[in-house]
DNA sequence: TAAAACTACACCAAGTCAATAGAGATTTGA
DNA sequence: TCAAATCTCTATTGACTTGGTGTAGTTTTA
């Protein structure tokens, strides 16, 4: 049920893009460092997602990488998608990964009417959620004073 | 966020033992034949799930498994966390698996603080749901008649 | 024209996954 | 007692995935 760590590196990233959204683009270095990601590593996965759609990219030495759409049109659904596949935790119930299982009656067995609604249920939040609210997320965060219990000895 | 095969696997098993709750013990090969599982493979599952004190065994020629608690007691989530590990979308917003990651604040990072909710839901899904709603449900399924879809030609 | 950035593709080591193998230990019925 | 059917335990295997490097470019601008 986890997340690769490509996947995480790549909504690292575009949290990043989606910071820094004034900017024409942003350079690999800067997201690379920002985030702690091996460069060669985010090369890739940048790539990717550029030949997904989901950025765009600028060469040459003034440039770099930005999203492609405004970020409050980058559901979370969509990166995780492009990474790592599908959202369901079987693959008979997911929409965009469909492939058939060995029960012999998927309308009747019982795992994957339960596993189709714990896809419903992350796709939805994973649709729900884009960029625009990860950063806006971020933000309150780092507004938000300590946890009490952090003051704790 | 799929689930492994052996998780697949290991949820199928159990539905038949839940399902044979009445019997002393099923033997291996009724469940490997009525879920299609690999024989060697299933009781290599089987032999964790012991270890877990999810189910008890029976040795010899009368042997079997069978649950080691009645299955309205036993949570998905119980099970795919032995089988398959966390059911978190990253390491570190697990509560049994927990492992820190290579983000400076994990209080505020806002991934995280996405994943986490996502966590919690799925999780509490799995927690809620156990191996009777599965053999309940199996039941009203195969009850119900033929989705007018499966009609069309 | 050199530096800094992206592009493209090949490669690799380590680990995981699904499955198989083999040699037992138990239990019961004949 | 013995044979058959079952579980037990540990190893191993081959294919694939994962996370990451390497090498050799191309593009752009100071």
């Amino acid at each position: 049920m986890k997340l690769s760590v490509r996947g995480e590196y790549a909504l690292r990233a575009l949290q990043v893009l989606a910071q820094h959204a004034g900017d024409a683009v942003v350079p690999m270095q800067t997201i690379a460092t920002e985030q702690n990601i091996p460069r060669r590593f985010l090369e890739q996965i940048l790539h990717g997602l550029k030949a997904a759609g989901v950025v765009e990219s600028r060469r040459g030495i003034t440039g770099g990488y930005r999203l492609a759409r405004p970020a409050s049109e980058i559901p979370l659904a969509t990166i995780i998608r492009h990474v790592d596949g599908a959202l369901a935790p079987l693959s008979c119930v997911s929409h965009q990964f469909y492939e058939k299982c060995s029960c012999p009656d998927e309308a009747r067995c019982a795992l994957r009417s339960v596993m189709k609604e714990v896809r419903d249920t992350v796709a939805a939040m994973m649709e729900r959620m884009t960029l625009a609210d990860l950063v806006e997320r971020a933000e309150s965060l780092r507004a938000r004073p300590m946890e009490p219990v952090d003051f704790v000895i």
